[in-house]
DNA sequence: TCCCAGGATGTTTACGTACACACAGACGAT
DNA sequence: ATCGTCTGTGTGTACGTAAACATCCTGGGA
């Protein structure tokens, strides 16, 4: 292994010099730094990683957590996410699983120099101290009212309500909703205000026409299949994130349902999945890289000083009418 | 922070018999094992990453490249390469894109004790001098054939050639081709088996309904497109992979056809998406989670010893009928 | 009873880098 | 001429762990 040591013995300079033509801030003479230079190409010298961080107490890595990475939402966030991340020239470590803990072990050993978090469910004991020791912690897309600490979201319970008012004013009342998950802040905050300006309308969400979800495509397909062997179905569908509505068409699709003939189907988060001839399923918008680039650029800032306040960014989301709802009329019922 | 010292301290040992409880291969006394465990306990104790890594010259750390993460394909390999390596022990540390030298060049800053590359192109001299110096790299899903290096691959060319013989075999005589990119050998392999075996068969690829798939869904869409506005469209189309048969079909879907009825498609690697009601789509099954099992266990066992000598793992496919091909009889022409 | 084997534990040091500090030389102000 | 300042460079050391080596102690065999 060649070192910092190896190429001062090149270059004749001492190591500490090496360091600083490396860290491009101290001052080194022109020549000097050009004879430095050569003298690690020349010795084909790389900077030993753990040396360096033993030293500065930095990684240059940051960890990701994602609770399942074959929900196609999360690799267009994670796409973004290390982009944004490469651009700040960090490595990203991922940990895919609803677990956590084993990101926080990481950040305790001082494996990464920080965490996004993007599927959060609850503050465990775990989380609530890192964020207490003010470890620098971002949660991304799902967030957690009652923790203190940096957040990335969009408006859900806005979403919820835009869906409401569409549902509404295209003249649907017999409306189904398949929620997601219990825990996850963005199926509560959408269930939330979806709820909550259904009621205000004049059409409380009727209990029999709501199933569970998840939020995975297997669990939506067969509530959908229930929904719609009753005797008097739904005639739009609501669910809770995309997965579910692909889901939810491909149980109408199964029992030779039509969408949006017999039944409008919305979903949410924009995956591109959606957009496709084949589903073209209305839904709601998040502005995924901005999302992803707030994150990122916050959790750096943070990095750098840990003693900033918490902030909590909250994006806009729009509803995106597509092929599963409104191009057709909706069949009076 | 707390360091082995402290705990040290805290147990009434020195600081060496901390580390060996660490190792928990050196031999300690039952009881002073205790007793430092419970100092550890006490004060939080977590060991420091880089500097076990400045010792032992080990990151338990593996790089993970692949060239674009939202094609649903990755995800599930990605899934099962994550949870082989959680089991072992090991963090992942994911690059996404075409460009692997940032992987390289953490391999030589001592970042990752070794590589798996899924979607290598061409054996970059980087790539190669890194192979050349026994570099830990394991090639998974794509390989290299002129790169002397351990490789986990599915047998693509008998793939695409299983694909030939039922496409004939079910009466097809104008079949269509979206092919791949050029470089991948998975791309390769597939096209080769499937011209060979056409061609075996009396009935050698048309080039006029050979056209480019790439391996993204718009190009598909709109290649698909094309074939099928000719005066005299194929009746069965093979795609490079699955992304490009979801694009197959609903670029026919966007003209109208239906799928099988007009049109058969068939696509390669049996994403789950495949198997959903919208799409049903006949493709051609690796056995993913056992080839990344492969691979990891492949890899971690060159970091152990970087003298054992390259292996390549060729794992079989399976064509799997769907609905996009021979639920419906073929349509005579 | 003595000695030695072998297990248990301690001491010293090195891994490669960057920080704190020291120091030499150049140059301008007094 | 003297002093102080600033720039460029070198010296010593510490980060936290684990390897190599040293040492202590226990117990069994002669």
């Amino acid at each position: 292994m060649v070192t910092s040591r190896d190429v001062a013995r090149l270059a004749g300079v001492s190591q500490m010099t090496v360091s600083r033509v490396l860290q491009d801030n101290g001052k080194v003479a022109p020549q000097t730094r050009e004879r430095v230079l050569a003298a690690m190409r020349e010795a084909g010298y790389r900077p030993h990683a753990a040396a360096r961080t033993m030293r500065t107490r930095r990684t240059a890595t940051v960890g990701v957590v994602v609770a399942d990475i074959t929900n196609p939402f999360y690799p267009q966030l994670l796409e973004a996410v290390a982009e944004a991340l490469d651009a700040a020239g960090q490595r990203m470590v991922l940990w895919n699983g609803p677990d956590g803990s084993g990101a926080l072990e990481s950040l305790d050993e001082g494996t990464v120099d920080g965490l996004i978090f993007t599927t959060v469910t609850e503050a465990t004991p775990q989380l609530g101290d890192a964020v207490a020791r003010a470890e620098p912690i971002v949660l991304l897309h799902r967030g957690l009212d009652e923790l203190d600490c940096d957040q990335v979201t969009t408006d859900n319970v806005a979403g919820g309500r835009a869906v409401a008012d569409y549902l509404v004013a295209t003249g649907h009342t017999r409306i189904g909703f398949l929620r997601g998950p219990e825990l996850p802040s963005t199926a509560r905050h959408r269930e939330h205000g979806f709820r909550e300006r259904l009621a205000e309308l004049g059409h409380p969400l009727s209990e029999d026409l709501s199933a569970p979800g998840g939020f995975a495509h297997d669990v939506a397909r067969s509530a959908m299949r229930d929904l719609l062997d009753r005797a008097d179905p739904p005639t739009a569908v609501f669910c809770a994130n995309d997965l579910t509505a692909l889901g939810a068409v491909d149980g109408a699709v199964s029992l030779g349902r039509r969408v949006p003939e017999d039944v409008w189907v919305i979903g949410y988060d924009d995956i591109a999945l959606t957009a496709w001839d084949s589903y073209d399923i209305t839904t709601v918008r998040q502005p995924i890289a901005e999302m992803a680039r707030a994150a990122v650029s916050r959790l750096l800032e943070r990095i750098g000083d840990r003693d900033l306040p918490a902030r909590r960014d909250c994006f806009p989301s729009e509803l995106l009418v597509r092929g599963s709802t409104a191009r057709t009329p909706h069949p009076a019922h």
